[in-house]
RNA sequence: GGGCGAGUGGUGGAAUGGUAUACACGAAGGACUUAAAAUCCUUUGCCGCAAGGCUUGUGGGUUCGACUCCCACCUCGCCCACCA
C-alpha cells in the first residue's frame, strides 16, 4: 500500500492543545469518590538558574504516562506541580549577582513553568504550590513547631559539619565524600549548638519497609543500611588512678577476654583528664593533626595512626591492666567514640595493634592458621566462658561483667538550623531567662525579612535585621528574641506531597477528608540519590504526624520508582565543564515535545543509565510522521487483528513501566499498517495508545478523526482475547536441541500430526536419515524437539 | 571492605526456560531528483565462495532445550564505607 510520508508542524499543534487542555481544565483534580484515586507525582523540581535538564523530562513523562492512561482507565487522577524554591544554590547566585533570592527564584520558577508547559505535562496547575511562599512556610513553620511542642525537636551542642564556603553547618545526609554535597568545599567538624529533629527515634521502622511498599530493594537496603542498626553491649572499663569510666560499645561482648587496649576517639573528652605528663604533648599534636584532617582524609586514610596516652584501663573480665590509646580509627559519632580492641578477632584492631606492638590475645577458637578470625567459633582463654558458643556467650558475658546489651544506629537525629538566609525561619523564641519557647500558632507565618544583607558569615544573615524582631519582646516579655537560623530545605521538601491534596487551605496544613482521599501517594518518581536524605526525611515527617495523630498513615509513597540519568552523547555524566550537556528547549525547538517524550522512553529501561543520540531521536520522529501519514482504508483485515495484539501489548508494559517496548511495538504496527492499511477504528485505537506518551499528535488526529471531546476523556481502548490468536503459527523444529527448520501449522495442531509434518521437512532429511526418534517434546504453537539416535 | 545492579551485533537495546540479535540508530548499495534534502526499496551478528560452522563477559553444572536457573570467577557502574 502506498503512504506518502509527511512531516506535520509540532510547533502548530503542540501549542494548539496545550492550549486546549488549559482551557478546557482537562487535567484539574476533583475529589472524586466514585472512581478510584489515582494520585501521581513527580519529586518537584528545584528552579536553578540553568533551567531544565533534558534528564528531568524522563522522569514527568513516565509519570505523566501512567497519569494520562489512568485518566483513560476512568481513575481519578491528581497529578500537582510545585516548586522547591528556598536552598542554597538560589542564594548563592544572588550573592554573585547583588540581587535578592526571592526575585531569582521567581523569575526561575516562570522560566521552568514555560518550559515544562511546552512538554504537555498533564499537571493540575491549580494547585501548583512554592515552597518559599509565606503560605506554604507557614505550615512548614507549624510542622516545626509541633515537633518541638511533642519533644521531638531539640537544641543542643554537638559536632557537626560545617561547610567553611557556603559558612553553614550541614546535615551528615548533606556530606558526600567528606565534602558538601552543594559547593563541594571540604567540610570541617566544629561544636556548635544547633537544632535537630529526633530522627532516631523512628530508626527502626525506617528501616524496615511494609509489604504494601512497592519500591525498588536498592532503595530499601539502602535505606536500611543508612540507619544501620546493629546489637551489642556498652562495657564499662575502670581508668587505673582516676574515678571515671570508659564506656565502649562493641557488637562482640564475647570477645571481651580477647581486649588488649582500648581506643578512644581524638574528640573523646575523657582524654584530657587521663593523659600522663609525658605523653601529653603527643597527644596534643596527633589531636590537632587529627582534626586538620578532612574527613574523608580519615575515612579512607592507608594507614591506621595513634597514640599511646600514658594511662590504662582495667579489662573486667582478665582483671589486667590494658593501655588507653587515642587513634582516629576510631570515630567520634558512633557508639560511644571509644571501642575494646580486640585483635585477634578485629582486622582494623588487628592492623592497628600489628603496627603498634601491642599484645594479641586469641578467645576464639578457628580453623584458619591466620590472625585475625573474626567469624564465630568455641570460645578459648576466656575464664570460666571457656568452651561455650561465641554465638551464644556474648550477652552473658556482658552483664557477668557490668556491661549491659543495647542497639546502636548509624543514623543520626537531622540536623535542620541553618545559618543561611534563603530558608523558612526557625518559629523559637529565646526568652530572656535562657527559656526557650515556639511562637504562638496565630503568629505563623514568621515571614523572612527583606532588609538583609544576605551574604553568609556563618551567623544568620537574620541577625542583621531591625524589623525582624520588633514586636517580639512586647509579646514574649523583656529580652525575649528570635531563633535567627532558617530551615533546611529539606524539611520544606518533606512535605509538600501532603499540601498538594489541599494547597489553598488557609487553616490546617491540608485539611482531613483531602488527605483522606489522595493520600498515600500511589505513584513516585524521582532520582535514587534522593534515598537516604529527602525519601528519609519524608517517611519520617509521616510517621511524626501520625503518631502525633495528624493524619492516619504512615507510609507516604506506595509505588517508588527512579529513572535512569541520562548521560552526554560520549556516556559521561552531562556537565557544563564537560561540555556535553543537552538543551531540551532546542530539541522541542526541533523535533516537537511529542517526539523528545517518546524518544527518553525509547532509549531503554527506564531506571537505567542512558547515553544521548541525537540520531535517536531523528528515528522518533520519523515514526511519529509515519504516524501522521496514515490515512484510513475501508478494509484491512490484517491491520485489524494486529491492533488486539497491540492494545494487550501497550496495556502490559505500561502497567510494569516497560516504557521501551511500547515504543517498539507500535513502531511494529505501524511498519505493517504502512505495508497493508489501516481502517479508521484501528487508527483511532492507535493514536489512542500512543496518547499517553505522545499526547499532542494523539489529540490531533484523533480529532481530525471527526471527534469533539478530548482523546483523555475517551476510554482506554479494550482487546478481544479471541482476536489474540493466530490462524496459523509457525513452529521451530529441533533435532537433539539444534534448530533443523520451521512449519507453519494451526495452533492447535496435535504432537503426532506435528511430529509427522516435521519429519517430512527436507530440511530434517539429511539430520534423521537412517535414525530413530526416540523422544520428543512439544510445545504447543512454538518449538517441537525430536531426540533421535 | 560491604550492599545493589549490569555485561547480548558497529551503537542504544529486545527476548526471564522454547526459532538469540525484535525495534531503532548507523553503514553499504539502489530508486526518485539537474542536484541535494526528504521519502521509498534491498542488504547488514561473526567466519566461509558455498555446504556448513560459530555466537549472549569467562569456566563449570542442571535440562530434551539456557541470554534466562544454579555454582565459581572476571569486568564495569551506582550507593554506602575505619560504624567497632
Amino acid at each position: 500500500m502506498k503512504v506518502v510520508i509527511k512531516k506535520y508542524s509540532h510547533q502548530k499543534i503542540e501549542r494548539k492543545w496545550q492550549k486546549f487542555w488549559a482551557t478546557q481544565q482537562i487535567f484539574k483534580a476533583t475529589a472524586d469518590n466514585h472512581h478510584p484515586k489515582y494520585y501521581a507525582l513527580d519529586m518537584f523540581a528545584y528552579p536553578s538558574g540553568d533551567g531544565l535538564h533534558v534528564g528531568h523530562p524522563r522522569g514527568y513523562t513516565a509519570t505523566d504516562i501512567l497519569a494520562r492512561y489512568h485518566r483513560m482507565l476512568g481513575h481519578n487522577v491528581m497529578r500537582p506541580v510545585g516548586w522547591d524554591a528556598f536552598g542554597l544554590p538560589a542564594e548563592n547566585y544572588a550573592i554573585k549577582i547583588g540581587q535578592p533570592p526571592a526575585k531569582l527564584t521567581k523569575a526561575n520558577i516562570v522560566r521552568f513553568s514555560k518550559q515544562v508547559k511546552s512538554l504537555g505535562f498533564a499537571y493540575d496547575w491549580n494547585r501548583e504550590l512554592n515552597t518559599a511562599d509565606p503560605s506554604y512556610y507557614k505550615w512548614t513553620q507549624w510542622i516545626f513547631k509541633i515537633l518541638y511542642d511533642n519533644g521531638y525537636a531539640y537544641q543542643k551542642e554537638a559536632c557537626v559539619n560545617w561547610c567553611p564556603k557556603d559558612k553553614t553547618v550541614l546535615a551528615n545526609e548533606q556530606v558526600v565524600d567528606g565534602c558538601c554535597y552543594r559547593c563541594g568545599a571540604v567540610v570541617e567538624q566544629k561544636n556548635l549548638k544547633q537544632w535537630f529533629f529526633k530522627i532516631t527515634d523512628f530508626a527502626d521502622e525506617l528501616a524496615c519497609h511494609p509489604d504494601k511498599l512497592d519500591w525498588p530493594e536498592s532503595t530499601k537496603t539502602g535505606q536500611k543500611n543508612w540507619v544501620g542498626k546493629s546489637e551489642g553491649a556498652e562495657i564499662e572499663f575502670k581508668i587505673k588512678s582516676e574515678k571515671s569510666r570508659i564506656k565502649v560499645f562493641t557488637t562482640r561482648p564475647d570477645t571481651l577476654f580477647g581486649a588488649t587496649y582500648l581506643v578512644l576517639a581524638p574528640e573523646h573528652p575523657l582524654i584530657k583528664r587521663i593523659v600522663t605528663k609525658e605523653q601529653k604533648h603527643k597527644i596534643e599534636k596527633y589531636i590537632k593533626d587529627a582534626r586538620l584532617k578532612s574527613v574523608l582524609d580519615r575515612t579512607v586514610a592507608k594507614e591506621k595512626t595513634g597514640v599511646f596516652t600514658g594511662a590504662c584501663a582495667i579489662n573486667p573480665a582478665t582483671e589486667s591492666e590494658i593501655p588507653i590509646w587515642v587513634a582516629d580509627y576510631v570515630v567520634t559519632d558512633y557508639g560511644t567514640g571509644a571501642i575494646m580492641a580486640v585483635p585477634a578477632h578485629d582486622d582494623r584492631d588487628f592492623e592497628f595493634a600489628t603496627k603498634h606492638k601491642l599484645p594479641i590475645t586469641e578467645v576464639v577458637e578457628s580453623d584458619q592458621s591466620k590472625l585475625p578470625y573474626v567469624g564465630h567459633g568455641k570460645l578459648i582463654n576466656s575464664g570460666r566462658f571457656t568452651g561455650q558458643s561465641s554465638q551464644i556467650a556474648g550477652a552473658d558475658m556482658a552483664e557477668t561483667f557490668g556491661g549491659k546489651i543495647t542497639v546502636q544506629y548509624k543514623l543520626h537525629d537531622w540536623l535542620v538550623s541553618r545559618q543561611r538566609y534563603w530558608g523558612a525561619p526557625i518559629p523559637i523564641i529565646h526568652l530572656a531567662d535562657g527559656g526557650v519557647r515556639s511562637v504562638d500558632v496565630e503568629e505563623l507565618p514568621i515571614k523572612l525579612p527583606t532588609d538583609v544583607d544576605f551574604k553568609p558569615t556563618g551567623e544568620s544573615p537574620l541577625a542583621l535585621s531591625k524589623k525582624f524582631q520588633s514586636g517580639v519582646a512586647k509579646k514574649y516579655g523583656k529580652g525575649a528574641r528570635r531563633e535567627l537560623d532558617t530551615m533546611d530545605t529539606f524539611v520544606c521538601s518533606s512535605w509538600y506531597f501532603l499540601r498538594y491534596c489541599d494547597p489553598h487551605n488557609a487553616t490546617e496544613f491540608a485539611g482531613a477528608e483531602s488527605l483522606k482521599h489522595w493520600m498515600p501517594v500511589d505513584l513516585y518518581i524521582g532520582g535514587s540519590e534522593h534515598t537516604n536524605g529527602h525519601l528519609l526525611y519524608a517517611r519520617f515527617i509521616v510517621k511524626v504526624l501520625h503518631k502525633l495523630g495528624y493524619i492516619n498513615f504512615n507510609e507516604p509513597f506506595l509505588k517508588l520508582r527512579h529513572q535512569g540519568l541520562i548521560l552526554g552523547t560520549d556516556g559521561e555524566k552531562m556537565s557544563k565543564s564537560k561540555g556535553n550537556v543537552i538543551n531540551p528547549d532546542e530539541v522541542i525547538e526541533v523535533f516537537g515535545a511529542d517526539a523528545l517524550r517518546m524518544y527518553e522512553m525509547f532509549m531503554g529501561p527506564f531506571d537505567q543509565p542512558l547515553p544521548w543520540n541525537t540520531a535517536g531521536i531523528e528515528g522518533v520522529r520519523r515514526f511519529l510522521n509515519r504516524v501522521w501519514s496514515l490515512k484510513p482504508v475501508a478494509k484491512a483485515p490484517e491491520t485489524d487483528r494486529a491492533i488486539h495484539k497491540l492494545i494487550k501489548k501497550v496495556t502490559d508494559d505500561i502497567e510494569q513501566m516497560k516504557f521501551n517496548t511500547i515504543v517498539s511495538s507500535c513502531m511494529e504496527f505501524v511498519n505493517l499498517a504502512i505495508d497493508r492499511g489501516i481502517t479508521k477504528s484501528a487508527l483511532e485505537r492507535l493514536v489512542m495508545l500512543l496518547a499517553p506518551m505522545t499526547p499532542h499528535i494523539a489529540e490531533e488526529i484523533y480529532q481530525k478523526l471527526g471527534h469533539k471531546q478530548s482523546i483523555f476523556v475517551s476510554d482506554w481502548p479494550k482487546f478481544d482475547p479471541k482476536l489474540l490468536l493466530e490462524d496459523s503459527v509457525t513452529v521451530a523444529v529441533q533435532v537433539n536441541g539444534r534448530l533443523r527448520g520451521t512449519l507453519s501449522v494451526s495452533p492447535t495442531a496435535d504432537e503426532a500430526e506435528v511430529e509427522k509434518l516435521a519429519i517430512a521437512l527436507p530440511s530434517l532429511a539429511t539430520h534423521i536419515e537412517g535414525k530413530k526418534v526416540v523422544k520428543r517434546h512439544y510445545v504447543p504453537g512454538r518449538i517441537i524437539n525430536l531426540i533421535v539416535k
